[in-house]
Parts: C-alpha cells; sequence; structure tokens
DNA sequence: GATGTAATGTTATATAATCACACTTGGAGT
DNA sequence: ACTCCAAGTGTGATTATATAACATTACATC
C-alpha cells in the first residue's frame, strides 16, 4: 500500500476488486453527466482493460469480446477504444500500440507512463502538461502544443531488483 | 535564420543543401570513428530522410530505394532504419509510425519532438533526460528510466497563424 | 409513422513490422 | 591459398495493427 499520491496505483499492490468496481462507477458516473452512452461493448472493454491492469492490444481485446459473443470484427473494439480513450476513461500507449484503463480519471488530465520492458507492467503518473523545458521550448519556437505524449520506458522496481538484464 | 540553439533547425528556414552535406560528412566520421559500416543501403536512407527533412514512414522510404534499385522488401528499410536509430542518426516518432533524421547529432542525447499535425513538419528539441517531474516520479516509484518518448502534438508558428482549425 | 442521429455489424482493405532462410562478402586465423 | 566466421543483404511469406466503406439497427423526436 502507501502509494505515491502522484502515481495512482503505481507498481504498488492494491485492492484489485475494488479498484475495478470503483473505477467502472467512476466511468458510470461521468458518462451519465456528460450524456455519454456507456453501452454494453465499451462497457465490457473498460472491464477487460481494467481486469488485466496493464496495456493490452487492441487484438487481444477483440478476442476477448469474440469469445463473448460481444463482437468479432476490428472496427467493434477501436470504436469503444476510440470512445473511451476521447473521454478519458482509458489511454493509448504509443510505444507498445496498446491500451490501458485510466488509473483514477480526472477529467482532462495529461498523463506520463512508466513502462516496465520486463513484465510489462504500466504505470500511470499525473503530469502538468506544459510543465517542464518540452513546454518552455515550444513556447519559445512559436509552437502550440494540444497533446503530448510522454512514456518512458525501463525496469520497475521489482524487475530492477531481481536480474537486471 | 537565428534559429533557437536547442532547436536545432526547427521550424525556420535554413539552407537545406549544406545542412544535408553537414549531416552526411558527420555521420560518416562518427561511423569511422566507432568502426561502424555506413553501408550504400543505409547512407541512402538517410540521405533520403535528410532530404525530405520530415518524418516518413518506413514504406515511403523503401518506395524510393526501389525506384533506385537499392533494394524492395521490407526487411531492407527496417534493417537500414534500426541501424540508423541504434546510432543516433535518425530517430523513430512514435506518435507517426514514422522516421526522421537527426537534427544535430550528439552521441547519446535524449531528443523530444514537435509534431505539427496541418503540415506534418517535426521539429528536434533537445532536453536533459531525467528533467521534469517524469524522472522525480520515476525516481520515487523506484523505476530506472532507461528510453523517453516525448512527443508533443499540436501547430507549428506558420500553421497556428494561418487558419487554425 | 416519418425523420434524424448514434451506435453497431460486416466485408474488405490499408498500413506497419517481422520471420525465416538462402546467399554474398570481407576479414581472421591457419 | 584455404577455411571459417560474422555482418550484411535478397527475398518470399506472414503477422500485427488500423481504417474504409457501406448496410443495418435502435432510439429519440417531431
Ligand atoms: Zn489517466
Ligand atoms: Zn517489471
Ligand atoms: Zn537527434
Ligand atoms: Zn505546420
Amino acid at each position: 500500500m502507501t502509494a505515491q499520491p502522484s502515481l495512482g496505483a503505481g507498481f504498488a499492490r492494491h485492492d484489485h476488486g475494488s479498484c475495478i468496481e470503483d473505477s467502472l462507477a467512476t466511468a458510470e458516473a461521468a458518462c451519465a453527466q456528460a450524456r455519454l452512452q456507456l453501452t454494453p461493448v465499451r462497457r465490457r472493454v473498460l472491464e477487460i482493460l481494467l481486469e488485466a491492469h496493464r496495456a493490452m492490444g487492441a487484438y487481444d481485446i477483440l478476442e476477448r469480446l469474440r469469445d463473448e459473443g460481444l463482437g468479432s470484427q476490428p472496427p467493434v473494439v477501436y470504436r469503444a477504444l476510440d470512445f473511451l480513450t476521447a473521454n478519458g476513461f482509458a489511454h493509448r500507449i504509443e510505444r507498445l500500440n496498446a491500451f490501458i484503463a485510466c488509473a483514477g480519471h480526472k477529467a482532462g488530465h495529461a498523463p506520463a507512463f512508466l513502462i516496465c520492458r520486463v513484465c510489462n507492467r504500466v504505470a500511470e503518473a499525473e503530469i502538468a502538461p506544459d510543465a517542464g523545458e518540452l513546454g518552455r521550448a515550444a513556447t519559445r519556437a512559436g509552437f502550440v502544443i494540444e497533446r503530448t505524449v510522454r512514456e518512458a520506458t525501463g525496469l520497475c522496481p521489482a524487475c530492477a531488483e531481481g536480474g537486471e538484464a
């Protein structure tokens, strides 16, 4: 426990069952609030991401949907993922061509990710969007930033301690 | 002229012919120094990237190679790109699944990119690797960063001034 | 009940990347 | 010179990721 506030669950152990329930409840509330439709497919995709609790490829998710009779073609899962990412319930990890449920949904936040190259777990960190040298460099150059991808690859605490290589 | 130091050529105009020559000469020198083979295919791919002066997909590059009889199958270009990126002569833009010649090769540097979503031009910015909140968050979490992807999407000065939408 | 909109179903295709194996080449060592 | 080895290349096939295009359904509204 005692997770770092800015990292959400991060790489620490946590009560997984309740984290799924909480996230789903939050998503439902947010959808009701914003008049968004959390349809069966969308909801199930979010659940799958929450259960996995790691980054999943679109086709991995699709396989699950197919087994459950919820859809069998790529557009089904990509549409659901579009909805979830557009509304902040999930994020795309560019480095992995994969998707992960948002940890600690805060409307319009600018997440960064720590990706372990050994165990493939991903931690989400909340960081101010324009902070840092990149924002300053952009300002100097007259560039207007709309979205920023920040993904660090490396070793999580567990994997760093075990066999490094 | 008067380019921002930390942005290399950035979005500013510059003498394109000499920037190609200089970069190639630098790459050749670096390869000789490090006993790396800048073979015809590798050299030509780097030239193509330098001439284009923007991010190119692997298959766009391959098409050029094919026209010139230098290779016709995907592995040819991916091998060359592996070499170029592994040795810092080119960079992969994760957001675009594309590649770009390095602007201002400094051994083992940690670049960030500003990507214009309208004109698709890309500027490379040099930023200290562990700088900023992400580095601190990683340290707090006990995460060992090996590589970082930092890519901002938005509008370059020219496109921001013209029709915003 | 007609109409419009959002969501879904389905087929095909586009785009990106890798695998697997044969072949060539240019030294290192004998 | 001969053998061996490692790096690089050629090539066909395959896998992985993502979108285009169009038909259909579900539901709200008028
Ligand atoms: Zn998030
Ligand atoms: Zn790990
Ligand atoms: Zn560079
Ligand atoms: Zn632009």
